[in-house]
DNA sequence: TCGTTTTTAGCACGAACGTGCTTCAACACC
DNA sequence: GGTGTTGAAGCACGTTCGTGCTAAAAACGA
């Protein structure tokens, strides 16, 4: 019968070839040339797996959102294993915020690429459900966080999703300035922010 | 001698439909000859005030930051104006620090250039020296904001720093998640994050 | 050993890109 | 009115892109 290759991993390895393409090159530089030389593969064998461009590029960005979510995923239960208050809870919100910086090598490409992605998505149509999916899996984390941090808030429900909202903002805005300043935006700074924002989620939260 | 033309105002126009090609179709499909089409010139016309598309981009760049910087420092003056923790004053940082954000469309074309050219200077060199000067000048307004906001802490330079940051990435995040997802961050919902963010600053500061 | 089927490799076409270079048109000055 | 400088326009070349299509290669059952 057929040569026997094992397709799953064999897309994994085109998916990896190109979040390491889009991480030092940009995704517009992620061709199907750029991939397959990168994957050490021809491009009919990368056409093989993955129809079309738009294919390939849909399959990778579905790709960073599962991975990411599953680190999420991960640390939430972390968080909620914690008691409330605790040192060890802190440090557990701490290390899943962590999750959306590049705070590591691996963590880094994965937030290049989830940032291209999402970028991309405003201007690609084939993009968009994704994107879609990736902002709703990703502020339901935050929103968990926010009622997990926020205890005994039933009525101000609005103040949650605003709470949600704005922790969501700082950490974009926290992942891009990283991304594109990392002089500026050392991990350091990225702690201090972080720390200081859980600090005025829980004085807000105590003068209400 | 020459046909007479305004070379400052064609340079502008050109400029002009750069920003309308990055705000509808991304900033990789701003070529020479989409933006020739776009400001009704020929290819030839555009490459006589820009000799190449690197320098036609990297004057892009530039026109962006002093468009927003100008914003920004006229906003600045009438939070300098206004009285400390007064309404007028409130109302006067929502203004200045809506002018990060897509809140119509002007701003919105602007934000979408300027967000554009951040992200490609991470990738093309070129563009690397505008993108340190887009951040330090809007570091250094923010960083200004944050002392008139919070006066008499001489001693803690080191919040102040951190504050700027993290009123710097939620920015960011904010006017990301406008551009990305409008249906989910309205106008409505940047106010009110801000808002909170800025109930946070006073609590802040009143609890140190 | 011989097919059969998956995998790999490659060619060819049209489109779009930046850019060097040439050509035409227009206008202010002598 | 002639003339020379400058704006406007375009051609041509090499590169890269996605994609339809074909053909070799490899591996396993018969």
């Amino acid at each position: 019968m057929p040569k026997i290759v094992d397709a799953e991993a064999r897309r994994h390895d085109v998916v990896q070839a190109v979040f390491r393409i889009i991480a030092s090159d940009g995704l517009e530089r992620a061709s199907l040339r750029e991939v397959a030389d990168e994957a050490d593969l021809a491009v009919g064998s990368v056409r093989h797996y993955f129809a079309s461009s738009d294919e390939l590029l849909v399959f990778s960005f579905g790709a960073v959102i599962d991975r990411l979510a599953g680190r999420l995923e991960t640390a939430l239960a972390s968080v909620e294993g914690a008691a409330p208050e605790s040192p060890e809870q802190h440090n557990a919100v701490l290390n899943l915020l962590g999750q959306f910086l590049p705070l590591d090598e691996e963590l880094a490409v994965d937030a290049c690429v989830w940032m291209a992605f999402r970028h991309a998505a405003r201007i690609k149509p084939v993009l968009a459900a994704e994107a879609e999916r990736s902002h709703r899996t990703v502020a339901a984390v935050v929103g968990r966080l926010i009622m997990i941090l926020n205890p005994g808030e039933a009525d101000a429900q609005q103040n949650l999703v605003t709470e949600a909202e704005r922790l969501l903002a700082t950490m974009d805005g926290l992942c891009m300035h990283a991304l594109l300043q990392p002089e500026w935006m050392t991990a350091e700074m990225c702690s201090d922010v972080l720390t200081a924002h859980l600090r005025s989620l829980r004085t807000a939260a105590a003068s209400r």
